[in-house]
DNA sequence: CAGCATCCGTCGCGATACTG
DNA sequence: CAGTATCGCGACGGATGCTG
């Protein structure tokens, strides 16, 4: 669903609470009709739901479904790791609690046990063919 | 890194054991000039490490590096996603803890403060220009 | 402001054949 | 077992122009 170039930038600027065609279009320096294409795409894979918020003149919104923001602390655990590994020690983007201002540092664990996936043994089960 | 059709499932494999050639060729059923293309990148990116592992004859394997195994947990919350969001009911395939029998479920949470990202207002600085 | 239509270049994948 | 060489195709991104 990411795997291209823009549509990751996209869900992460839409998390910022960026709605517009326009808002998308300059902050990302995209070609309109890309962005279109992209926002088609994810529209239809439920990540983003276009929504009509003004009927003359005809206007509308793209705003992120719940499977849409659910994907957004993927995005940041990505985000995390590239900071880690591929930064460099260059000066890069990062979350910071809205709240209390602290930096945020992305963690994926297993929900029950609350242990880092990172240092848990697993084994992946197939579904019967 | 991922961003295309093979890549995270290779990283996927390799986090299940697997190191040769051959091993991820029939496992994923790829041809195999793309899968020298991508275990090179892969290479490349730090994720994957080669390693001669005989002399006569010449054999090679590949292992993830710790950026690589670093990386894992990442594919998993991915997996978590889908099966949530993308699933339709249909039997998929799930982590389970390798020693408990039980089944893994991926939750992003803010190490500090341990609560998960999802229900966290965050803000994301930008690197001074 | 919010797109769509068209054309075009590039890159990644797939199939096949071949090598040490 | 572990790749390389070659070819064709499709998907994606980019530029440009047009519409309501």
């Amino acid at each position: 669903m990411v795997g291209d170039a823009w549509s990751a930038l996209i869900l992460r600027d839409a998390s910022r609470g960026m709605t517009q065609f326009d808002q998308f279009r300059t902050s990302l320096g995209i070609a309109p009709n890309i962005l279109s294409r992209r926002l088609k795409s994810l529209t239809e894979a439920g990540v983003l739901e276009k929504r009509r918020y003004s009927e003359r003149p005809p206007r509308d919104e793209y705003v992120l479904t719940e499977a849409g923001r659910e994907f957004i602390p993927i995005l940041a655990a990505m985000g995390e790791w590239g900071r880690r590994y591929n930064g460099g020690g260059q000066p890069m983007s990062h979350l910071v609690d809205d709240t209390t201002g602290e930096t945020i540092h992305a963690l994926v664990i297993d929900e029950s046990t609350g242990r880092p996936l990172r240092e848990m043994p697993m084994r992946l089960v197939m579904p019967a063919a």
